[in-house]
DNA sequence: TTGTATGCGTTATCAT
DNA sequence: ATGATAACGCATACAA
């Protein structure tokens, strides 16, 4: 049981094994060129000190941290930590910590965190930042950005989804489809997820009226709201297409409140898949992106970038799929009349 | 527009504004004492060179690093998303920021994390640490523990929650009640919670038979076995009462498969009320717990510790709220006819 | 009101 | 193979 004192330092562990503190800081960091015997000793010090590496002096003294930084909007967005999981889960088994911060979309907040990173962290995770990527960090460390904009990107392919979401209401017969949009001006995903709906629209001929188009700011709330305004009016649309999965749940409410049944006077489409997709009643058809593997894809890459690998540029690209669940069907298509029959039937369609 | 160079440092400062290092940093630091006109001088250099503090040397140099350490076991559980993003505002309030470690519920990793932050950090919250907190950090660092076990702790009251499940399906003429439990090696507020529950269950007259029992861990998957099991006896209970909610979600899903109705054939109970618990099939009826606010109040605590007050123990225990949604209902229900139905109907009832 | 010397715990560099 | 010394960027303590 190794007792946890208030301060051991290298210099305590060096006067332990009898050694110079430099000896013990080669013991710590693997470097070779020591006798086994010097090693066993320093390390034989370690353990009965008790020691710990100092992570600060350590960054000062101009040694990697063997920190990544993570730079978040936000914690409690299903979107963000099904990522952020990802990402830690591939941290840890390159041996690296994870350091999160949030942001709250906040370009100040962003900048000031970003100066911490600057000289704490050997490598910073931006999970969709507000600002372009050299505003935020220069060029002082290695970045990757779970987003649009950005040298190194890892993101779903928005448009081929978009396009995915209006071709399946298109599939299902459907005409009088409406959109509930994300924030544009925040987030260009969002508005490549809108180019290609809207692409897919045009591809059949359809056209998305004014009115049918409405902003729902990534939020349930938001969702709910332009449910309510889209469902209310004179000709209703027989389906929306929500730019995520939050937005989605929340027009499932308003149709809920309303009376309007989905998938029989309403399909709903969402965009994610979510953990919450699969249980929402009815379970939500979406356009899925494999958020934990992108998350272990943007470490792993930057990673690789701070081991010193340089690739100038690098955009992948996952792919977006749909999953059919129950909240999209034919215009008017009879409901199944109680709660709780055996339905688990999910259909994947790969684009 | 601040152009971000590599590395402007005090020095730098100093000599841009024609001063000693050490009146730039007590401007920094708002220190009283100097010349209007000085002070001026110092912040235009300031800006002129677009310099940063190094929260690095300034922590190694012995002040504040105005960093809040946060260890959890995961990221993308709701219960803890709700928390951190709870604390993460209320730091952000206060002007600190939080350096968020995942710790796998790994105890190794959790000591080596601490490691770091008892260097890093002013502060520390433990989110539901598998190990007691001396063990993790000492008592180098003021500590505040989201769960059961430590000398300052946030949680929600396990015991009344239990009580009032048992209390809320004994009500509504239950007899056959099942419990699916968390880990209670892992957890203290798992074993707190079922006491509670038993203990609910005995003031009624009722007992647990060995075969209602089940073990959940706290997941979906871990729910969803436990439920079939149960579902499968000769004698099927009209009740579950799960853990957390993710366990009854997959409870919810097993009866769904197994074409058991909820809530006709079957109650299902959850705790915690995680945002997914409103949408689900049919709508989870909940013991609730305020994790947002807990995280508020942790964080709170923790900044008010550092800050100095220094209150040796404080445990502070949130009432735990039923929370009535559509997966309850006395045993032999008739259910709702058709999906969708206005049925937003939530009620909260208080011990 | 302002400046100087010293140290925080580590690593880099250059000796031995 | 090991050790001495000098940074890293800042704040504390004290002097001017």
């Amino acid at each position: 049981m190794t007792e946890i004192l208030t301060s051991v330092t290298l210099a305590d562990v060096a006067r332990a094994a009898g050694v110079s503190k430099m000896t013990v800081s080669n013991v710590i960091n693997n470097k070779p060129g020591m006798t086994e015997k010097t090693r066993a000793r320093v390390q034989r010090a370690i353990r009965g000190t008790g020691y710990v590496v100092n992570p600060v002096a350590r960054a000062l003294a101009g040694k990697s941290s063997n920190m990544i930084g993570v730079l978040t909007p936000r914690l409690n967005w299903p979107f963000v930590s099904e990522i952020l999981h990802g990402a830690s889960v591939t941290a840890e088994a390159a041996g690296l910590n994870l350091a999160i911060f949030t942001t709250a979309s906040n370009v100040t907040l962003e900048r000031e965190r970003a100066g911490l990173l600057r000289t704490l962290a050997d490598g910073v995770l931006l999970v969709i930042p507000s600002e372009d990527e050299h505003a935020i960090l220069g060029d002082a460390l290695p970045v990757v950005t779970l987003g649009a904009q950005g040298k190194r990107t890892v993101q779903v392919d928005n448009h081929a989804g978009g396009r995915l979401a209006a071709q399946h209401l298109i599939d299902l017969g459907h005409r009088r489809i409406a959109h509930i949009a994300g924030q544009h001006s925040q987030l260009r995903d969002a508005s490549e997820r809108e180019e290609g709906f809207f692409a897919g629209l045009r591809g059949a001929g359809l056209n998305l009226p004014a009115e049918y188009l409405e902003e729902g700011e990534f939020s349930e709330e938001g969702g709910e709201r332009a449910a309510r305004r889209l469902l209310t009016l004179a000709e209703r649309p027989t389906a929306i297409f929500a730019a995520n999965d939050r937005s989605a749940i929340g027009a499932l409410r308003a149709a809920q409140a309303l009376g309007v049944r989905v998938p029989h006077d309403l399909s709903i489409l969402g965009f994610d898949d979510i953990h919450a997709a699969r249980v929402t009643d009815p379970p939500l058809t979406t356009i899925r992106q494999p958020l934990e593997e992108m998350g272990e894809t943007a470490a792993r890459l930057l990673i690789d970038l701070i081991r010193g690998s340089q690739p100038a540029e690098s955009h992948i690209r996952f792919p977006a799929t749909l999953i059919v669940r129950g909240s999209t069907a034919p215009p008017g298509t009879q409901v199944r009349p109680l709660l709780n029959v055996a339905s688990t039937e999910e259909v994947r369609v790969s684009p």
